[in-house]
DNA sequence: AATTAGCACTCACAACTACTGAGTGCTAAA
DNA sequence: TTTAGCACTCAGTAGTTGTGAGTGCTAATT
């Protein structure tokens, strides 16, 4: 029994755990005391190699799957790796251009930028990618236009100041003349400009009734409009790719594994709820590679995803953090790799979206 | 060696091809003479039947998977079970009701109906329905609006006479003035009303010119817009639910056939141009069931689809075949019932799609 | 001529056994 | 405190055998 720890001892365990981290993640085979001494030269014997992974056997950092295999980590394990043990890399410059290359295609839509997003955090990663597309309620509104259409129907196209545009049909029974319209969306264009969509929902809409009643019809007919227009709050909607990559690795070989964890991912309502925690908690982790997290394992709490791990960030529109994107891969990753890749595509989207609300 | 084919030889020939085939969509299991004789009361003994088999077998209507297994059916057994054997199945009233029941909720987009109808149609078949939104080349351009933005910005709305909706930015080095793009939105509406999108792509666009130039500024400008407005041709979009189910199937245990087809299913863009196959050739095929096709297996000409069977239908939009939705399945499906729900929701897509553009 | 009983034959699948080797934990020596 | 040495464990593989479902063929039967 070792009774005093010197630092040097501790030293080395660490160096070992990383060690033994870092040779898994690569060969996805236990890792054996043998292979330890041999292939990173610590100058110590594989017996003492053996002391000291009983001992990280011990404190949770490690597991055997069966008494002789070798050494892989446990999610604690991954988790002090990812804390502290692994050094934070730098996207190679070439990589950085090939996203920035992703991003050259047109875009001018939410929708565009989503899919472009996921499509590259996918094929950087070989992993799952995803994106919930960004929470219009705490945009302001910049712009409304109402424009009639035949059979009793509105259309009725809002702009954001974040530049996004969102379109929705109305329908009544009878149909406002087209002056009447004309300055009902003059007057919304007044009176809704720079308040939120949260705002109209819930304060804006009672005080219209308040609003100085130039006209009654007008005012009937305006409270009509923003009732039907602002009751649907847009789901989050959750974009994802790459989804076959999981099926190429050599962990998940469980068939049980595989389905639940599909039958999530099929489940795209479910699985927004459960990639967009990050964006509340957010705020209490550690800020340590921008505003990337990670979450291991059974760190998280849904059952389909406890045999994976995320890399999650949120993105913002001119700061406002507006949603989520990250990727989805086996806990067996390069985490130094990912962080780098999901940090570095989370900017860049921050970027276009705050440039797609205009120079403003 | 029989020499003589007698009507009630064939008869009982088709029938036999029949239950094999009705067994195996059952049970999943190859099928044996000895059951045949218990379970199907054909009042002839399990010889006979080893012998009609055999001649089936000959004939390419079934396999063995080994020596001491029992028939199975291959492709061409399928195709004949589809095409004469099988009895059409009408839907169950409840069943037609469940149906109508999902398209209760509000549906006021297209992405809306075609989220719904995959959903629809994965509930319902159990397997992974998909949909391709409907190509709006060919609709008619009813109303264009300009909405001016900031930052050399401008919005354009088309909606079309189907009552779809598309939105884009488009953005210029400088902007008209808000009179002057008003005058364009103006003759951009009695001139593109009524044409196509594919006719402004390719006809309407170069006569531009060509319009008697009220104002030369103008015409730049409108030149400008519907050359950027027009350019994209919005890439069929494909809507996939259900894909989880495949892997809950006895068929697909194969690692391999399922890691194909997912790759598949990934890949939405070849994917789309391999469903909407159907749409084109779908005149030349049958018109049994209405406007519902069935590809089964090695019918199929990519690699991926080539142990999955497709029943597909072209939906309308009044009339004018805009998209293909359906389900994708094992070889080994209940053709009847699915060729049932995927005619069903088809009809009632097209009749919710040529509401939605209103009553005119 | 068509059907059927009988039988030899085939072959996937499951259960059992034995073997191998990577890797461990422990002990005693350095 | 480290290391050499050694007994032990156990997943994985390969070889063995048995079983049974189901076939194809032949000869007897209707």
């Amino acid at each position: 029994m070792r009774v005093l720890a010197t630092e040097e001892y501790e030293e080395r365990k660490r160096k070992l755990l990383q060690a033994v981290i870092h040779h898994y993640i690569r060969t996805a085979k236990p890792v054996g005391s043998s292979v330890l001494a041999d292939e990173y030269k610590l100058d110590i014997s594989s017996a003492t190699i053996r002391n000291v992974l009983a001992e990280l056997e011990e404190e949770g950092y490690l597991t055997h799957p069966h008494t002789s295999a070798g050494r892989i980590p446990t999610d604690r394990g991954y988790r002090a790796y990812v804390d502290s043990l692994m050094e934070v890399q730098r996207l190679a410059i070439e990589e950085e251009v090939r996203i920035q290359q992703e991003y050259q295609s047109r875009i001018r839509e939410i929708q565009d930028l989503m899919f472009t997003t996921t499509r590259a955090l996918s094929a950087l990663s070989q992993f799952t990618g995803f994106a919930i597309s960004p929470t219009l309620d705490e945009s302001r509104i910049k712009h409304v236009e109402l424009i009639p259409l035949d059979g009793g129907r509105i259309l009725a196209v809002f702009v954001a100041e974040s530049g996004c545009v969102r379109h929705q049909i109305l329908s009544f029974k009878g149909v406002p003349s087209s002056e009447t319209l004309r300055s009902i969306a003059r007057m919304l264009n007044q009176r809704l400009a720079g308040h939120t969509l949260n705002e109209v929902r819930s304060s804006v809409m009672d005080s219209i009734a308040a609003w100085e009643q130039e006209q009654l019809e007008m005012m009937g007919w305006a409270q009509k409009i923003v009732r039907q227009a602002f009751d649907i709050c847009d789901e989050d909607k959750v974009y994802l790719e790459g989804t076959s990559h999981i099926l190429e690795l050599p962990d998940f070989q469980d068939f049980e594994q595989i389905r639940s964890l599909a039958h999530l991912l099929d489940e795209k309502k479910v699985l927004g709820e459960a990639l967009s925690q990050g964006m509340q908690t957010e705020a209490s982790r550690t800020k340590k590679w921008g505003d990337v997290m990670v979450r291991i394992g059974t760190e998280n709490r849904i059952p389909g995803l406890q045999n994976v791990s995320l890399v999650t960030s949120t993105y913002h529109i001119k700061d406002r953090p507006v949603g989520v994107l990250g990727i989805i891969g086996p806990r067996r990753m390069e985490y130094s790799k990912m962080i780098a890749i999901v940090g570095s595509v989370s900017r860049l989207v921050s970027k276009v979206l705050s440039k797609l609300g205009g120079e403003g």
